[in-house]
DNA sequence: CAATAATTTTGACAAAGTCTAAAACTATAC
DNA sequence: GTATAGTTTTAGACTTTGTCAAAATTATTG
């Protein structure tokens, strides 16, 4: 990814600090969890409210420039790695997230068989399973 | 779906008013939220804490006799369908929940390219789009 | 640098669930 | 049928994740 002040002007949103750490942190840190990013920018730049984090993460967000991922029984975690259609997997012991190329091809699983009359806009796929760590856990 | 009194005793769970009437709800209902089937049982007899409707709920999940599904932006959602690997299509402007049979085969994408490591035990797939009402309110 | 528009902060609020202890109930054994 | 042991249900406080609104601050434009 780019230096993310370019980021930010090619989006026309005003550049700050708060935005320019947010970015970073989620750059350094793929499918944090906003509160894992706010720590972070607290240890960047010293201060920022809660609200912040969230006002970034929302602007970001919506416009296309991050990616937020929202797993059942997780808070939403987001990233940097927009526009590559890949999927998730989710250990479900603790929560940790790995990116996984679609397991079908370009555009994936797009085409449901039966549409109801929906447009369809996305395919969400999310694995879940045990990471190896929580294997090793559950079996001792 | 079986008489929801027999469902419970093979399971060994005490059959209770309360449950009873959770588990017709929520065949009754797919789809439904904790809250929406509170209010069916509330119809049906007469009153139930909110607590139980979750203690319900999530023993019902847990022993695999209902399934919750927990798209973003959405409570929790309960459907009597089980084992047969469905996935599910959710309007973006209303929430309303479709079920889908897998658009890949009969056990589906269960196989990621680079698994991580991980034992994987389920591939959840939600497709996102608009509904044919939704999509009628945005254009007028 | 001044004016304007946008962002950040602060603090209250909301939704969805969970935790706890006490009361009420169910199932089982007599 | 009763008594008992074990669950379940209830009520209410609490937690987590996130949003709303107004005031204070900051970035951009000329």
């Amino acid at each position: 990814m780019q230096d993310p002040e370019t980021t930010l002007r090619q989006h026309d949103l005003p550049v700050t600090a708060q935005r320019l750490a947010v970015l970073r942190a989620v750059a350094n840190h793929p499918h944090a969890t906003a509160d894992d990013l706010a720590e972070q920018v607290r240890q960047e730049i010293g201060a920022i409210s809660r609200q912040s984090v969230y006002n970034v993460l929302n602007v970001l967000t919506d416009k296309g420039i991050i990616r937020r991922i929202q797993p059942a029984h997780s808070p939403a975690r987001y990233e940097d790695r927009v526009g590559d259609n890949h999927h998730h997997l989710v250990c479900r012991g603790c929560g940790r997230t790995e990116d996984v190329c679609c397991a079908v091809g370009a555009a994936p699983c797009l085409h449901a068989h039966d549409q109801h009359g929906f447009q369809i806009d996305e395919a969400e796929v999310i694995y879940w399973g045990t990471c190896p760590a929580c294997r090793r856990k559950s079996r001792s």
